[in-house]
DNA sequence: AGTAGTTTTTAGTCATGGCTAAATTGTAAA
DNA sequence: TTTACAATTTAGCCATGACTAAAAACTACT
């Protein structure tokens, strides 16, 4: 497998490497501080084995760990968790528009190709989707060289009642979230009408292709919305 | 990754596990005596590692292992082995119509991914694909249910001088004996006409789009072609 | 500042699966 | 049958990266 990091890094990466500096890009972009706790929750393993891994990625260049702080990625280190953003959006669109593979379940699909498809094949893939922009749940795909494009949008549960959006984003990757939403006929671009807003965090009722809904607050708020005319 | 065979298998197998048993099934398909060296060739570790791994695979009951005896797959093994030839060959085909990647690039690129792929994305693929016999090379596609069918057509270095013939299999995956075949114009379904076929083992003399071109004895010994009239 | 409680790190265990080197076994020729 | 050579297996080493349990270090409250 040639990645186009490869030059940089002396040792090849294992898919659980790849994995940490993921999961550390994905925190850092959700503005949280990525404490050791808060990186073996994520990732699922113990906090001795985060402190552990994070300490070899430390040697190789990757992160910057310094006991007791929140750790942070590399300049190289970066690079490679976009590598596998971009392989892993990349997959999940092609996934979903190539096979007709559910939004739902193109996450845990790519979660293991992610790790194992060559320059070339991105290359392809990216090619054969027209060098596509974002994901099936909206997520922007990182550029080769390591940009990722700015996502418009609001969160649905701060829209104003009476008025048309565009769906644009979903933040959730949860198979069981998505299969619902799916189910009320929402997807990526899909117009909806915000009927009502209830205040105090209640829940918001949504028309989507005629059909009203009432949807929980906390589902609202994953919602990115734009106004419908808005291209 | 859900495997059709996880009900019989109790723990998962890695990737390893997997090249290891399919290794197994092409040395033994080939008529091989599958010794500890032949095997360890193959796979390309030392003797006293595949010694270790067919001991445990055999604990596993995926092969049976007798001291100082070729090994064999048992029928879980075999099933396990040809599941992951089905990925190998469905995902060279894919790629090859449907991302165009190169026939000589999609072994090795298949090789990673095979291990991978959900059941839903195999089936998806086949589908797509409009459930396929064959892969890139010729080489059969086995079913879900296990079965391999059976390849039609001789090596080309048996053939009649004076005929012509359609290319059905290509007996090889290197990278650079496939990249020189497709130079020559050569690859599946291909028609060639056989001008010569020198005699003691020599080169053989085909014409393919109307350019001749002389092939090595050992090459045209991999081609396996059958009479261009027939399907 | 002292102390309780939480977070992080350290220390040490285990399984995996490669390796080398040495012992064993099997085979074939003298 | 003995002996030599090749193939195979055993024994033991090493790196990796998970784990638990215990120690250490931070934080926040009194």
């Amino acid at each position: 497998m040639t990645k186009n990091y490869s030059s940089e890094i002396a040792s090849p990466l294992s898919s659980n490497h790849e994995d940490y500096l993921k999961a550390i890009y994905i925190l850092e972009a959700r503005g949280e501080q990525v404490t050791n706790s808060v990186l073996s929750d994520y990732i699922g393993f113990t906090p001795a084995s985060a402190t552990n891994m994070v300490k070899k990625l430390s040697q190789m260049d990757l992160v910057i760990y310094r006991p007791h702080q929140a750790v942070s990625l590399t300049p190289t280190g970066r690079r490679v968790a976009l590598e596998i953003l971009r392989h892993h959006r990349l997959l999940e669109l092609f996934l979903h528009k190539t096979l007709d593979i559910p939004w739902d379940s193109v996450h845990e699909e790519a979660e293991r190709l992610e790790h194992v498809i060559s320059e070339a094949l991105e290359d392809a893939i990216a090619a054969s989707l027209g060098y596509p922009k974002v994901d099936p749940h909206g997520d922007p795909i990182p550029t080769k060289t390591g940009e990722v494009g700015h996502t418009p949008g609001h969160p649905l549960s701060q829209a104003k009642a009476g008025r048309a959006y565009r769906l644009v984003r979903v933040l959730s990757q949860e198979k069981e979230r998505l299969a619902y939403l799916g189910r009320l006929g929402l997807s990526l671009n899909v117009e909806l009408f915000l009927r009502e807003q209830a205040p105090f965090d209640g829940p918001v009722l949504v028309e989507v292709a005629g059909v009203e809904h009432a949807l929980a607050a906390e589902m609202a708020a994953l919602l990115q919305v734009v106004p419908a005319s808005a291209k």
